[in-house]
DNA sequence: CTTATTTCAGCTGGACTGAAATTA
DNA sequence: CTAATTTCAGTCAAGCTGAAATAA
């Protein structure tokens, strides 16, 4: 956490950077979501119900990025919360369909708000074409191994 | 963890990006690592030991960035491993002294080299100018937030 | 038979807190 | 007295695995 007088190996590491700005970020996101009563899979999951649509539990974490029990802790959070809706598929009866309430699409917005205030702290001192160099480039990693 | 069909939500949020590219870093990192009998606490601290010389366990957390508890269990685990010694301070006796031994040294020549085969591997589609170019930005996110 | 899905119980390492004991 | 240091016990969320039950 703390970079002034961190040893050089390690600053000029970009794992330990990477690493120590996303604790920020992981820090500032959570405090952020936490006041509305959020957590990050929260987000990940209304975002890609928003997205794509309905889907089952498992379409769900393939499209997030978590992991299936995951998936199932979170949709029991938003659905108690009335974020989501959990129904049997009754197509392939192995499956969950879970689908977004309107309740669930404006706290999605309240999110998207939380969020970018959050990020514009974490971002601050770089300019918006740094910000958008910075996307970038971290896409570029991620594809390649994706 | 999949960057492909992820939700344009996510895939535009600083935030998501760090944290994707910040797992497969440790992913790698830790593997890497792991090879040699290691974890990136023991390079931290054997790297503030090489650079600022024998310190305090408290001394040595600020310097890493690592908590006080988690100096305690590393040096057991260094000093098990004989690669740093632990004495109680003679001058001050609430510290105790820890210092690299040769064998530390030689050990973090070695984690050195494990960890830049992980990083050129995290950052391999990256030019020589653009990872320069995130370390920079990186290092001026946190120097803003330190 | 194999494969996919959901669920639960539990594990692991990372990051951290609280409190006690000691000494400055 | 307060403050700093070390240590231990324990907490917490994140990211997993294994196995069972069910169905394709």
């Amino acid at each position: 956490m703390e970079t002034r007088g961190a040893p050089r190996r390690l600053r000029g590491t970009a794992s330990w950077l990477l690493g120590q700005t996303t604790t920020h970020a992981h820090r500032l996101v959570s405090e952020a979501l936490g006041g509305v009563g959020a957590r990050r899979y929260h987000y990940s999951l209304l975002a890609a119900l928003d997205e794509f649509g309905p889907a089952s539990q498992a379409e769900l974490g393939r499209r997030g990025g978590l992991d299936r029990s995951d998936v199932v802790a979170t949709v029991n959070e938003l659905a108690a919360q009335g974020h989501v809706e959990r129904r049997p598929d009754r197509v392939d009866k192995r499956r969950n369909v879970v689908t977004i309430t309107p309740s669930g699409v404006e706290h999605l917005r309240e999110l998207d708000r939380v969020l970018r205030a959050a990020q514009d702290a974490l971002l601050a001192p770089l300019s918006a074409a740094e910000r958008d160099e910075l996307a970038r480039m971290l896409t570029v990693v991620l594809e390649h191994h994706g």
